[in-house]
DNA sequence: TCAAATACTTAGGAGGACGTCC
DNA sequence: GGACGTCCTCCTAAGTATTTGA
């Protein structure tokens, strides 16, 4: 049975768009975004196992507990814990401090800047402590005055704001309760009707991508809301919301009847909706890591052959006869990827003109949605495209990977808007599955996915003034943190020998948070990729060598590795040694009295809103901090940005930030070698001319001056000339062939053959000069009015050269894998790049994009040079 | 108390835009 | 102006953390 796929318009006007049957939600039973079904206890008992002596004695002084063979280093468990830094040797997940350059080994240059860090941010604590209490009493005396002052946020007084507020008026005290406060300067509400009409322009920003809104809207002032400073709890986030909804994807274009699937050498032909599954696969087939996974072919297969069986099946292009798709081994996909390839190829080959009529028509069609009304204030809107259909390409070795994810249709959506606002109209025949008027939370638009039954959300932009308040306060709560820092690490220290067993994994595993910026680690589920956090270590995730080194290799978030050798607090290192004690083995939780949320209930002791999240945050910028409080001023801005990436590098490091190493960089590297040899072999030769010219130079300055460079063999030296004469033939060549074409473009006669040979003489006499001078040893002084003092000083110039691309190459290879830009967007406090930048003298474009600078406008705008985290 | 539901941040990769070099 | 490499933006998966409800 055939069955037309649905279509209907209506979202956005002159869109067509397909879904699948409105059937009750196409979801497979939800397992909720990451959460396990399973308790974590079931993980490591489930299995019959039994822990009897931990489990059952659970508070029962662990000194009192059966001694084990390594009782010995156990015993020591009640000598007084010194404290100790922590030891990271190899350049993995902490790599602070590290500097290739240095004669001082590589640990011991670790332990001391740790240690220096850690130091500082104890004694940093203490400072921050005293400070408040002063504060504290100030204000006491002088109560009356508080809501003169602005300075509620903690450690705000330090920020100095740069420009000169004309933001809302200030409002008083922060702390206040009052819901009815609206979290934004309340604008006029804007008229029901057409709500993009009603979203009002936002100050000093250029305005194209909104073509409907260019003519003359009065201008938005702009709200500077890190000014003000009545921000209300923050459990209501708007008054009134107004906005146009989603776009959804365009409907499924059928293959033209000239491209079929294959299967067993045969065309086939199928209904719409499970061709468009194997179209999704036949057009990524360029993305072997995916394509070529096992588990998602298998899980393709299976969604692809339910797909057929619901549609009628597939055919026999020719002979009509039915085929039984089975075995994923006989498709061939290759006919869909090369029209998809074809298609993709037609769309670059289009003419500067059609590309830029198209985007127009894309922009006119997305106007309406790119921008909301929040609190009367226009918001931009960040993923207002509900999600394609497509194969669901779940990281690492996700058990789900290759499944289908189905067309969203409208009856699975559901709208947050304000009360007062004209909900946008679903898709012609269609309807929304719920309208909600939850103003608790930023979401606009929301549904649930069909592959995990994740939700998925429609929130504003990154450069919206909510997500910018989110992540100022996330930062300040990083910055708060400094005052509990030295606390939190005594106290761990000290529970590492707590006698509750319960308490001594907690204290392990913030001491593992803290030093190693590990994740916290929630639980998951078994239809989810195998991947670990800090509470979810496995037995088989931690390797301990004695005397005190712990080795780290996990899969954590995305299933990047985490690969780490470690020394730790001898402490720790026995801690660890007892929960791996016997009977656990692979597959055991590590910590198995330990919960994410018993470690987080237990930090918000020390501070309100203190997760372990926080701590990444916190080490991640007090990292960037130290090291650019340390920097020096550098010759110029390129030179002070390779200092800052330096900085930036160790805290991706730390992070353990990683990319995939690009499939060039082996060949770019050697590109790099070559050049580099090429030029120290360029300096050889002019130190064999300076000999032309002055012989005895080789007594003045020493034979070693004049000797090859290391690495430089005769058979390189053959090798290269080779290759320079050969590039040198090709660039001569091209240039007469293009100067050809040229006479000939302008009918004009060409020139001859022979003119090509006579250019190409000098290559023969670059060749006679190169063996005469591997025969006779000598290299005769080049060029007009040579003297030695002209040698020199280009030997000079090369030197500046090769040192510039020695550098470049270093800095290639030590970021092949390290990703730079998941620190600066989410763990390094942008302000500290702002005051690198005035600190140095260094334009913002430097290290922030465009995007940035939208998102970190309130850093921007908000702290002078003498700004600290 | 626990699992499920919910809402948000953090993450790497794909692909297009942009800049540089020849 | 085309080839090539790098940077930037978009996309959406995969985490964390809190809330809800049985």
């Amino acid at each position: 049975m055939d069955r037309e796929v649905p279509t209907y318009n209506g979202v956005a006007p002159g869109i067509s768009m397909a879904m699948g049957p409105v059937t009750d939600m196409d979801i497979d039973k939800p397992t909720t975004n990451g959460h396990a079904a399973g308790s974590k206890r079931k993980a490591s008992l489930g299995k019959g196992k039994s822990y009897k002596d931990d489990s059952d004695d659970d508070d029962v002084p662990l000194t009192k507990r059966r001694k084990t063979a390594d009782s010995d280093s156990d015993s020591e468990d009640d000598k007084p814990l010194v404290k100790k830094v922590i030891k990271p040797v190899e350049a993995t997940a902490h790599q602070i401090g590290e500097d290739s350059d240095d004669e001082v080994p590589l640990g011991v240059k670790l332990q001391e800047t740790k240690a220096k860090i850690e130091k500082a941010a104890e004694k940093e604590a203490v400072k921050l402590r005293k400070e408040d209490k002063v504060a504290e009493s100030k204000k006491k005396s002088k109560k009356k005055s508080s809501d003169d002052d602005d300075d509620d946020v903690p450690l705000k007084k330090k920020a100095k704001p740069a420009a000169k507020t004309n933001g809302t008026k200030k409002v008083k005290k922060e702390d206040s309760d009052d819901d009815d406060v609206p979290l934004v300067k309340k604008a006029p509400a804007a008229k029901k009707g057409k709500a993009e009409a009603a979203i009002p322009k936002k100050k000093g920003k250029k305005d194209a991508e909104s073509p409907g809104n260019e003519d003359a809207e009065p201008e938005e002032e702009e709200y500077r809301w890190w000014e003000d400073t009545a921000k209300g709890d923050g459990t209501k986030k708007w008054s009134t919301l107004e906005h146009n909804g989603v776009i959804f994807p365009p409907e499924y274009e059928p293959l033209p009847a000239s491209v079929s699937l294959f299967y067993d050498g045969k065309p086939v032909k199928m209904h719409a909706v499970p061709e468009e599954i194997a179209h999704a696969f036949g057009a990524m087939l360029n993305s072997t890591h995916n394509v070529e996974n096992p588990t998602f072919q298998k899980n393709f297969m299976e969604d692809f052959r339910e797909a057929l069986k619901q549609n009628g099946g597939a055919k026999d292009k020719k002979s009509g006869d039915k085929v039984d798709i089975k075995h994923f081994d006989k498709l061939d996909f290759q006919h869909i990827f090369n029209h998809v390839d074809a298609e993709r190829q037609a769309k670059k080959a289009l003419s500067a003109a059609e590309k830029k009529q198209k985007k127009a028509e894309k922009d006119a069609l997305e106007a309406p949605f790119l921008y909301c009304s929040w609190d009367g204030r226009k918001q931009k809107v960040g993923n207002f495209r509900v999600e394609p259909p497509g194969l669901f390409r779940g990281r690492g070795e996700h058990p789900k990977t290759g499944k289908w994810k189905k067309r969203v249709s409208p009856e699975q959506i559901t709208i947050n808007i304000g009360k007062e606002a004209m909900v946008p109209a679903p898709p012609a025949g269609h309807k929304w599955k719920e309208i909600k008027n939850d103003n608790e939370g930023t979401w606009l638009v929301m549904w649930q996915e069909n592959v995990n039954g994740n939700y998925k959300y429609v929130m504003l932009a990154a450069n919206s003034d909510v997500k910018g308040q989110s992540d100022f306060k996330k930062f300040e709560k990083a910055r708060e943190l400094k005052k509990h820092i030295d606390k939190i690490r005594k106290d761990y220290h000290r529970e590492l020998k707590s006698d509750v067993m319960a308490e001594r994994q907690r204290a392990t595993a913030v001491y593992l948070i803290d030093q190693f910026a590990l994740r916290a680690g929630n639980e998951k589920g078994d239809d989810e990729a195998d991947t670990v956090g800090c509470c979810s270590l496995k037995f088989e995730h931690i390797t301990l060598r004695k005397p005190d080194t712990v080795i780290f290799d996990f899969l954590g978030k995305d299933s990047i590795r985490f690969y780490s050798e470690v020394k730790v607090d001898p402490q720790v290192f026995k801690n660890l040694k007892i929960f791996k004690r016997d009977p656990k083995q692979d597959g055991d939780d590590i910590f198995d009295r330990l919960t994410t949320s018993a470690l987080n209930k237990h930090l918000s002791n020390y501070m309100p809103g203190l997760t372990a999240k926080v701590f990444r945050t916190y080490n991640a910028s007090f990292t960037m901090a130290t090291l650019l409080k340390e920097m020096k001023k550098a010759p110029n801005a390129a030179e002070q940005m390779k200092d800052y990436n330096d900085a930036n590098r160790k805290v991706a490091i730390l992070c353990n930030h990683k990319r995939t190493v690009g499939a060039g960089h082996a060949t770019q590297m050697e590109k790099m070698d070559t050049k580099i040899d090429g030029m120290r072999y360029q300096q050889w030769r002019l130190k064999q001319m300076m000999l032309d010219l002055d012989d005895k130079l080789k007594k003045k300055r020493g034979a070693a001056f004049f000797e090859l460079p290391e690495g430089i063999t005769q058979d390189w030296i053959k090798e290269h000339q080779a290759s320079l004469t050969e590039a040198e033939k090709v660039k001569i060549t091209k240039k007469f062939e293009k100067e050809n074409e040229k006479l000939e473009a302008e009918d004009q006669k060409a020139m001859k053959p022979k003119e090509l040979e006579s250019r190409l003489e000098v290559i023969k006499e670059l060749e006679s000069k190169f063996k005469k001078e591997n025969k006779t040893g000598k290299i005769e002084a080049e060029g007009k009015g040579a003297t030695v003092e002209r040698f020199e000083s280009q030997i000079e110039k090369l030197e500046q050269r090769i040192a510039v691309a020695r550098v470049q190459s270093e800095d290639r290879e030590n970021n092949k894998e390290v990703a730079l830009s998941t620190s600066k967007i989410n763990y390094i406090d942008p302000r500290l790049t702002v005051v690198f930048c005035k600190k140095f003298g260094v334009p913002i474009e430097k290290p922030f994009s465009k995007t940035m600078r939208e998102k970190f406008d309130w850093a921007i705008k908000s702290v002078d040079e003498d700004w600290e985290f």
